[in-house]
DNA sequence: AGTGCGGCCTGTCCGC
DNA sequence: TGCGGACAGGCCGCAC
């Protein structure tokens, strides 16, 4: 489940070993991931450097002079820099090959992710044009938040895992972020004052960028682009602690369902 | 329009 | 021990 702190690590991890490589082929070894992977687009890109390696919300971004490889985790997916002798593993279902043999490849079990191709000459495509903010970009902040809640019934848990409203906050985050603000999952969007939200607002902000900046992981089997050791859980106040103790009030941290996800709070700290 | 839910997947864990 | 079932979760697409 690579949450937007995975996604940039695996960004920035990956990134050293292709950027400004050419591309010597690309593997399918199995198309079928959330969408069909664009087998044909991808055969023809033979001899096309990958200029950037960017990242948009969970999306991650190969630049050419052609077009955009887009990648997306989705919840069991990780990216790996191999030689390209080593041999696939089960699940490793695409590979993309570089000049100075270094192999980019995708594994991801529950296939859930994505490999997408858009064209330099098409317009952006509608899985990125409905995007909201970057989390970390000013434009988000707490008025952000507000302006759009007006009116809605929606749990704010809900509305703040809503990519158009904000990318990048999943489950976890959300359930950290909320904690951290003091707000209640289940209140209604619409319900929740300009204060509230700027602290939402800043919690957000603050707890992806230290997990950013840590190069940290929420994950318990998420690998480095490299396969290497060394990342570790970035502690979490709530998520998956149901049952325990808040560790501001000690207060038991209840779980309950929300809009089909386990959302765990504390009862006495949020409101 | 806003909201809620089903579906896509497989590995892991639980209870019988 | 083996097995079925619940659960995990991002995100699209559909129905109300």
């Amino acid at each position: 489940m690579p949450e937007l702190p995975e996604v940039e690590t695996t960004r920035r991890g990956i990134a050293p070993h292709i950027e400004g490589r050419a591309i010597r082929g690309v593997t399918v070894r199995e198309p079928r991931l959330r969408w069909p992977v664009p087998v044909a687009a991808l055969d023809v890109l033979k001899d096309t450097t990958v200029t950037a390696v960017d990242r948009r919300a969970k999306y991650l971004l190969l630049r050419t002079a052609r077009g955009t490889i887009m990648l997306h985790l989705g919840m069991s997916g990780s990216l790996r820099v191999v030689s390209p002798d080593t041999p696939a593993a089960v699940h490793d279902h695409v590979d993309i090959l570089f000049e100075g043999d270094a192999c980019l490849r995708l594994r991801d079990p529950r296939r859930f992710g994505s490999v997408l191709w858009f064209d330099a000459e098409a317009p952006l495509p509608a899985v990125l044009a409905r995007l909201g903010p970057e989390p970390l970009d000013p434009a988000f902040d707490g008025d952000h938040l507000y302006g759009r809640s007006r009116g809605r019934r929606r749990s704010v848990k809900d509305f703040i895992m809503d990519g158009r409203i904000v990318v990048g906050v999943g489950n976890i985050y959300a359930a950290e972020a909320l904690f951290d603000a003091g707000i209640h999952p289940a209140r209604a969007a619409g319900r929740v004052g300009r204060a509230r939200y700027r602290a939402l607002a800043q919690a957000i902000k603050r707890i992806l960028g230290e997990a950013i900046e840590r190069g940290g992981t929420t994950l318990r089997d998420f690998t480095s682009a490299t396969g290497a050791p060394g990342y570790f859980r970035i502690s979490l106040a709530v998520y998956g602690r149901a049952g325990a103790p808040c560790r501001r009030c000690g207060h038991t941290l209840r779980t309950r369902r929300l809009g089909q996800r386990a959302t765990v709070y504390c009862p006495h700290c949020q409101t």
